[in-house]
DNA sequence: TCAAAAGTGTTTAGTTTACACCCATGC
DNA sequence: GCATGGGTGTAAACTAAACACTTTTGA
């Protein structure tokens, strides 16, 4: 079965940056090495064609659970890119959604598109496919961009964590170190957050643990909100 | 001539959102009035389909001087729609970018694609074509986020202004007065406002123009910024 | 008792918000 | 001289930034 039209068309892509916070708080990527030509062996962001009938941000979370195993995860649309040069096999044009995950939730599984599926540290990157590392460095700017006015952080952490951990994942987003006192008043006075157990067993002052509270959270970005840190 | 591919493939399209500010302060939205069906003699954002061998981006700048005469324009990508259904002819995934214009500095003119090319102040708009409401909205919201970190509004108004038209401008994106002494302590703290000659010739004071000091402000940028108001 | 990380007090500088007022012009 | 917008002074409230300190635990 083939198709033919009246002029040339390009092909449709989706690719995913999933982004996620290892147990030690850095900062990972989720990547696939491709099994097929071109860049056969080459680790690639997660993506493929889009069906017909098919919306681009369904199509991208189909990609993302058939090559990587994970689903239920919240895409936001990135960027598309469309360089008449950027994939070999012709004109190639891809449509970008980045996610925030929690990766320990998330169980990985490569399937035949992909050999191996894996989380990548952001400073230890393997050669992408295409242009792939200029996706991945549009991303990375959004990311910090996005921290400076939404709570990003929820989504990379566990549901329960202490201030430290939510102030170290800012720290490495943004890539410079926060002020103690001032990240935690700054936090605490958005009043999203809602206590929860204390981490006890530490050899060192149990941590006041804490959730992120919906419904908190909603009225304050009803108010408008700023969370520059 | 015709094209045939083995797998099923979308069009692809690109259309133009364009600000401007007319003399009176009023925002508008440049549109066509299509020559051809679907909704021929409807409304609709220019725009049109992506040339094989063109970046996405020269798409966009190609079909907006073909079809309203604007040319010489700083362009930014929007957001990419692919709803299945937003296009009667069949999938039609379209790339949606946006500018700020100075609407005094553009002659517009119609081509063959068009009947007819007009600025419309956002408060007056018609039905517009496919889902072209849509991703007005979109640009729209985009706007007013944009405004709170870059300093918006250059681009709108003549080289030389004063004070109160920024204002005014700040006042008609974000839809909310704001507090002249204030507006003016922050705006001019920044210091990438020049001087220029006075406005002579108004039944009131004369005011200060001024013009936007290239120079300083990529310094400004470099230093970080913020351009809430 | 010590190391390690949690968590608090407080001062100072700077920014934001709000309101009231004066200024220069053409008609 | 008065209407019209241009432009300024200043007090109070709030935030941000910096730094030093106390607390609680396991080993």
């Amino acid at each position: 079965m083939t198709y033919t039209y009246e002029y040339p068309r390009p092909s449709l892509t989706v690719d995913c940056i999933i982004f996620g916070l290892d147990e030690t708080g850095r900062l990972k990527v989720l990547l696939i090495q491709r099994a097929k030509n071109p860049f056969k062996d080459h680790w690639a962001l997660p993506g493929g064609f889009v069906d017909m009938d098919e919306d681009l941000e369904a199509a991208a979370l189909r990609e993302l659970k058939e090559e990587t195993g994970v689903e239920n995860v919240f895409i936001e649309q990135l960027f598309t890119f469309g360089t008449p040069s950027r994939d070999p096999r012709g004109r190639v044009v891809s449509v970008a959604y980045f996610a925030l995950v929690n990766l320990a939730e998330h169980q990985l599984g490569a399937d035949t598109d992909a050999q191996d599926v894996r989380w990548y540290a952001l400073d230890e990157l393997p050669d992408l496919a295409f242009d792939h590392a200029v996706i991945l460095e549009t991303a990375i700017s959004r990311l910090r961009g996005k921290v400076r006015y939404q709570p990003i952080g929820f989504e990379l952490l566990p549901d329960s964590f202490t201030l430290t951990q939510l102030q170290t994942l800012y720290e490495t987003i943004l890539g410079k170190d926060l002020n103690k006192r001032n990240f935690r008043t700054k936090i605490l006075k958005m009043g999203i957050l809602a206590e929860d157990k204390m981490l006890r067993g530490v050899a060192h002052r149990p941590a006041q643990m804490y959730r992120f509270d919906q419904q908190k959270y909603d009225d304050y970005l009803k108010k408008g909100f700023n969370f520059e840190i």
